[in-house]
RNA sequence: GGCGCGUUCGUCUAGCGGUUAGGACGCAGCCCUCUCAAGGCUGAAACACGGGUUCGAUUCCCGUACGCGCUACCA
């Protein structure tokens, strides 16, 4: 039933000037189904709002879709054979159907003032009437209609809906959708300013680029019997749609800001793992039948269909993204630890200059990072002492047990070398056996004493980053007098 | 208000007429362990409701409720 045409899909964003977390899912869909049929992915910018327009935006999608690694096969900066691919440098394409829509008799022109618009609106909404323009336009003579654009009045260029049936629709993902006419509205097609609205505009560059499956957000499911319609005015042949559950706010509302970060250079800034994200996303409304959470790209390319994406929104929970991120994260080789964690360590401002410290820094902390952000609070140990809270310092610190335990480790630590975890292991257990102190009342005092926390790495790596002048020095604050 | 879509643990989900309703995050406990993490094990936790269809419904159909989306010269 799917036509025979080479699969091509796109992902049409507006260039806002960030990319939505939800629109990185739309693409890695589309980028899924792509590779997987065989087919190509387009990346279209959809820039046809003149206030909205934002410096930048489109490099930075460019280089957003990048790092998530989902290379776009056609597109701004890219080529390909049915360009360009700014819809803002495609106007005389719209206008020329526009035009051929008004002369086949299915879309008609309109010179009522937004104003009017606004008013019309306002009565019916006071009268509880549905919501939509009266096609007051629509019965406008020729004549009517050549005399005002005589006098230049400004007009826009209206869908001409039946008024009358229906259509029905079948979408991949949700079955057959059916709607009817009489309560569509007679959309604007072409604006007063001469661009096209998203409804034209998309619709004729998803034919002219040759589009087969239009894989996008559910909100654009009551979009369709319009777009359908224009399809058919202009006798084109109507693509598949797959319309993807959206993604939520913990409230379920659609995912926003106000309530967290949604746009991926925020995930990017912290830290977080292309890897992660893309496959925690792709988790987000699509899953195979087994219990399989961990999938590379191409494993993804391997097992996605659209059949089994899911109906339901799903909600954008940060907290199983951070779980995933610490999987992915630990599973990296050491160096890319180091160099994903490098940035945030400097910017705290933590000298990591010498290589072979920074190296065992990054291994001791490894297992208590999820995000690389975190690094720095978590490394703080290693660059500054906090003050020993006063319950634990008195019951571990400042005990007899506790000063002996200093004064012994004080004393064989300045007469070694150098302070390895190895050597310092084995301090340990001479303390252990010739104080008689052991476990907790054995490493407290040392622990609080060298990092000021009760909690923390091994305390031998510890010691060993630090070395043995460190230790010292933050031995001596600790023993009393 | 109108139209559309949706509804399995708190969250992401598996399930496609007969299951002790499975997995993951989070949560709790235990193990490991000086501690916190990480890791391992265990546990609590769900089929929105009402009618049908059927020998039998989480699963199929119809309602209801609830949620969400759309309802712009924004996408």
């Amino acid at each position: 039933m799917t036509n025979q045409h080479p699969i091509r899909v796109r992902f049409a964003p507006s260039p806002t000037g960030y990319l939505h977390v939800g629109g990185l899912r739309t693409a890695l869909y589309n980028f899924l189904f792509a590779r997987k049929h065989d087919g190509s992915f387009i990346l279209r910018i959809e820039d046809t709002d003149r206030s909205r327009q934002v410096e930048g935006a489109t490099e930075n999608l460019v280089a957003t879709l990048r790092w998530a690694g989902l290379d776009y096969d056609e597109g701004p900066g890219k080529g390909g054979n049915f360009g360009p691919y700014v819809q803002s440098e495609r106007l005389e394409l719209y206008r020329r159907h526009a035009k051929e829509l008004v002369d086949n008799g299915s879309a008609y022109l309109c010179f009522c003032a937004p104003e009017e618009l606004e008013a019309m609106r306002k009565a019916q909404m006071e009268h509880n009437e549905p919501v939509r323009y009266d096609r007051r336009c629509r019965a406008l003579s020729s004549e009517e209609v050549n005399s005002r654009m005589a006098k230049g009045a400004p007009y826009v260029i209206r869908l001409k809906v039946p008024m009358f049936g229906d259509i029905a629709v079948n979408d991949i993902i949700r079955g057959n959708v059916t709607f009817q006419f009489n309560v569509l509205d007679d959309q604007v097609l072409l604006k007063s300013d001469g661009f096209p609205t998203y409804h034209l505009a998309n619709v004729v560059d998803d034919h002219h680029m040759q589009i087969t499956h239009i894989i996008r957000g559910e909100e654009w499911l009551p979009s369709v019997p319009k777009h359908v319609l224009i399809y058919q005015a202009l006798d084109w042949e109507v693509p598949q749609y797959a319309h993807l559950p959206l993604l939520l706010n913990p409230d379920r509302s659609k995912l926003s800001k106000r309530q967290g970060d949604i746009a991926v250079e925020d995930y990017r800034a912290k830290g977080y793992l292309p890897e992660a994200l893309v496959n925690y996303l792709a988790l987000l409304g699509w899953s195979e039948s087994e219990d399989r959470e961990f999938y590379t790209l191409s494993e993804l390319v391997e097992a996605f269909s659209l059949e089994r994406v899911g109906k339901a929104g799903a909600i954008f929970d940060v907290e199983k993204l951070r779980w995933m991120n610490g999987q992915y994260f630990r599973h990296l080789p050491l160096e890319r630890r180091m160099d994903a964690c490098r940035p945030y360590l400097e910017a705290a401002g933590y000298d990591i200059s010498d290589e072979h410290r920074y190296r065992k820094i990054i291994e001791a902390l490894t297992p208590r990072i999820q995000v690389p952000v975190e690094a720095p609070e978590k490394a703080e140990l290693f660059f500054s002492k906090h003050t020993p809270a006063k319950d634990v310092a008195e019951q571990f610190l400042y005990s007899e047990t506790g000063q002996k335990v200093l004064h012994f480790l004080l004393d064989k630590l300045r007469d070694i070398e150098d302070v390895t975890g190895e050597r310092f292991s084995e301090i340990l257990g001479e303390a252990k056996s010739s104080l008689g102190v052991k476990g907790k009342n054995l490493f407290m005092p040392v622990r609080i004493a060298l990092t000021g926390e009760a909690h923390g790495p091994e305390l031998p790596l510890v010691a060993e980053i630090l070395g043995k002048e460190e230790c010292l020095n933050r031995l001596r604050e600790e023993i009393q007098a």
